[in-house]
DNA sequence: GGACTGACCAACC
DNA sequence: AGGTTGGCCAGTC
C-alpha cells in the first residue's frame, strides 16, 4: 500500500493518458510529452513507451521535435501509415513530409482551442 | 539485480 | 550538411 502511486500507475499509464488527451489534428513532440508528464522524463523513454502503445492510444499524434516522423528510421511503412492518419485529421505537412509544428503543436495548457 | 535497449535530442566533429 | 557521441532513464532479459 505504501508503494508510491507513481510507480504503481507507472510512467506508462501516465504517458498513455496524456497522449489520449491530444485532440485530433494536433501533435506533440516526444520531449514535450515527457516534460509534461514528469519533468525529468527523457524523450527517449517516451519513444520506448510509444512502441508498446495499444490501439486505443493515438500514438501517431506524437512526432519528433521538428515534426519529423521518427519511426521512418525504424519502419518506413509505419511512417506512411502515421502520415496518412495525421493527414486524415487535417494536420498540415511541409513538402518534406514533416508536420508543421507551428500550426499543429498542442499542449495541455491550451485546453480551449 | 546488473547489463542491454531504445518511435529522442542536442552537441560535436 | 551529414555522421558520430553522449546523456537520458524506464522496461526488459
Amino acid at each position: 500500500m505504501l508503494r508510491r502511486e507513481v510507480n504503481q500507475n507507472s510512467i506508462l499509464q501516465r504517458v498513455y493518458d496524456l497522449v489520449r488527451q491530444i485532440p485530433a489534428g494536433r501533435v506533440m513532440s516526444y520531449g514535450q510529452v515527457g516534460d509534461t508528464v514528469i519533468p525529468p522524463l527523457s524523450a527517449r523513454v517516451v519513444g520506448r513507451i510509444m512502441y508498446h502503445a495499444s490501439d486505443d492510444v493515438p500514438w501517431w499524434r506524437v512526432v519528433g521535435k521538428d515534426g519529423d516522423l521518427l519511426i521512418l528510421k525504424r519502419d518506413p511503412q509505419m511512417a506512411r501509415l502515421q502520415r496518412h492518419l495525421l493527414a486524415q485529421e487535417g494536420v498540415i505537412f511541409h513538402e518534406d513530409g514533416r508536420v508543421n509544428m507551428d500550426i499543429c503543436r498542442w499542449q495541455p495548457d491550451e485546453e480551449e482551442i
